[in-house]
DNA sequence: CGAGTATTTGAAGATCATCAACTGTCGTGG
DNA sequence: CCACGACAGTTGATGATCTTCAAATACTCG
């Protein structure tokens, strides 16, 4: 039901120097695009780019934490635990995402790989530090901060007035959004990088209610192919 | 199954103008605490105190909205609608809290009076301006971000993990923590000041399943009391 | 190729939703 | 002041959706 892996990938090899940001693709997305080149003589001291193992946790719940994440490969997924270890996947990222944005004592989710990836940590004392004359970089934050508190609220909707079928197209559609690509034949691809159970755990269902749910979407037309790692649906 | 009074509460007569700051019992947990005295004169030209009837609204889905406001006194509750007109509750906003972060030509929830209010308003101009002077707003506007980012991810754990009566529990345990207060009898008594239609609605549940689950809640001596505007439980 | 894991499928059961009727509460007006 | 009407909330009976438990099948990696 969940990965017992909690272990922090802090101690992950060093994956290259800022010299690598003026070609980083995610760049334009992320709190990096507020930097002039003045800033980016600190960025140079004191962001660190890493590559991130499958399962390895960039952040764990009720952990510190004092590094904002920037997702520049990879996907990862946010959970919170209850109590009796029930867990809920509250939502994923991918690349450009970013994930800690405020350094804290106890972390509120925990942030897992769920393959290999490359992130940036910014530490935070850093982020203060620059925001002073760059204060673009806190105007994004609390942009930021926006769009998650909405796409929260988005995913409560799911869960609360929703049923199995339409939290299931929902959830292609976002990923599709996020991810999806024209396959060659006019439908798009939909890769889903995680596993049925992480699904099953964002939309508040059980995983054999999902699996039944994307065979039956199948079978109606709805969904032209499910595999393991994708599902294809009908061009919008 | 919802109030069709979505009229906005603009027209509302003023209520006061900030010489009332110096006494406001919420200013402490407002915006309003990191403003300095030279703050305090611009906010005496743009600020506006505003009494709110019950089921106006002060933001509606979908609407433009250009002002930060802050609850001074009453209740309000916080809502999205789905296309068919399945209502989900995301939140309540008591004594304190605010709504409206960021200025935005659609917002992404309604937000109604449970009763007759008062609410400062500050037009988000305004607030750009001031955070010039006042880095501090910022930061809290950073901060009060996360926290509501938090809230909604607990909102979503409860709907996506909590069975009804896990679901009622957690909802009188957070109205408790919020405006709780004690009895006379070593008690706690929870007011309710919003109609069981709108609990029922925030906890993804139907109006007969939350008053069957209060029913029993009461039966099995978990709850001491309930009535329409509130529940008594035994000290914790 | 084979072991272990992920996913799908099946059958039975529980929880919550639905439809319907009843009761309690509040405000208004006779 | 009480009666009435309208609305809010509770209770009951039945049913649908989703869960649970169980087993089979498909996939992946060494």
């Amino acid at each position: 039901m969940e990965t017992p892996v909690k272990e922090k990938a802090r101690i992950c090899p060093d994956a290259g120097r800022p010299a690598n940001c003026d070609v980083c693709e995610v760049r334009a997305n992320s709190i990096c695009s507020d930097l002039g080149p003045r800033e980016f003589v600190q960025v140079e001291k004191t962001m660190s780019r890493r590559h991130v193992a499958k399962n390895k946790a960039l952040m764990v719940e009720g952990e510190p934490n004092d590094s904002l994440y920037v997702v520049v490969d990879g996907c990862f997924r946010l959970s919170k635990m209850l109590e009796d270890g029930r867990r809920q996947v509250t939502g994923f990222l991918f690349k450009g995402d970013f994930a800690g944005v405020r350094a804290t004592e106890a972390s509120a989710y925990t942030a897992e790989a769920l393959n290999d990836g490359l992130v940036c940590y910014f530490p935070h004392s850093f982020l203060d530090e620059i925001a002073i004359d760059a204060p673009g970089v806190k105007d994004r934050l609390i942009r930021h901060g926006q769009t998650e508190y909405h796409k929260a609220q988005d995913h409560i909707v799911l869960l609360g007035k929703k049923n199995a079928e339409e939290r299931v197209v929902s959830f292609i559609a976002m990923i599709n959004e996020r991810i999806g690509f024209d396959d060659g034949n006019g439908a798009r691809r939909v890769p889903l990088p995680m596993p049925r159970q992480d699904i099953a755990d964002y939309l508040g269902l059980r995983l054999e209610t999902l699996s039944r749910t994307l065979t039956s979407l199948r079978e109606s037309g709805r969904l032209l192919d499910v595999t393991r790692h994708s599902v294809t649906v009908p061009a919008a």
